[in-house]
DNA sequence: TTGTGTTTTACGACCTCC
DNA sequence: GGAGGTCGTAAAACACAA
């Protein structure tokens, strides 16, 4: 399909993922939000991407979920402030997504499956309040052209 | 076609934890 | 200090109405 594993300092900006590489990485964000090192290493190998890309791909990924979930309890807010529903009709994205590890396939030592110790949101509300404060001193400059 | 909005890679800045 | 997290963003790729 499209070249692979070039990065933005080659001759290609980004490249395009094989709808095969998307679906193991899809795949694999089904069953754990967050790769382990093993699990990377292991699609690395897989896929032929580097372990960096696997591990941005998972953080894009995640974010895509956040922002989808957003946007979900945005239309859910603005249902309810017109029809009252139970917010159980319209929860959150992700709840059909396990956060666990992934025990069918990854018959690997515990500890490496164990999700990152900083959580995933737990330094969130304080970053904000830091990062509004500074987009609000200073726009980001951004000298890639 | 093409103009435009959205999605997908990739990165930098900044943060936390060990 | 390094690894890896989030957030914001750039730019290519894509979708699609006009």
């Amino acid at each position: 399909q499209v070249q692979r594993g070039k990065t933005r300092t080659k001759d290609k900006y980004r490249v395009v993922y094989t709808d095969h590489q998307r679906l193991e990485l899809e795949k694999e964000f089904q069953y754990n939000k967050y790769i382990t090192m093993r699990r990377k290493s292991e699609l690395s190998l897989a896929l032929s991407l580097s372990e960096r890309q696997i591990k941005i791909w998972f953080q894009n990924r995640r974010a895509k979920e956040r922002k989808i979930t957003r946007k979900r309890q945005q239309h859910s807010q603005q249902a309810s402030t017109t029809t009252p529903t139970p917010p159980a009709l319209c929860g959150p994205a992700d709840t059909h997504i396990s956060t666990s590890p992934r025990q069918d396939i990854l018959s690997d030592t515990v500890s490496e499956d164990k999700p990152p110790i900083m959580g995933p949101y737990s330094i969130k509300a304080k970053k904000q309040s830091v990062r509004q404060h500074k987009t609000n001193s200073e726009s980001k400059p951004k000298l890639t052209t």
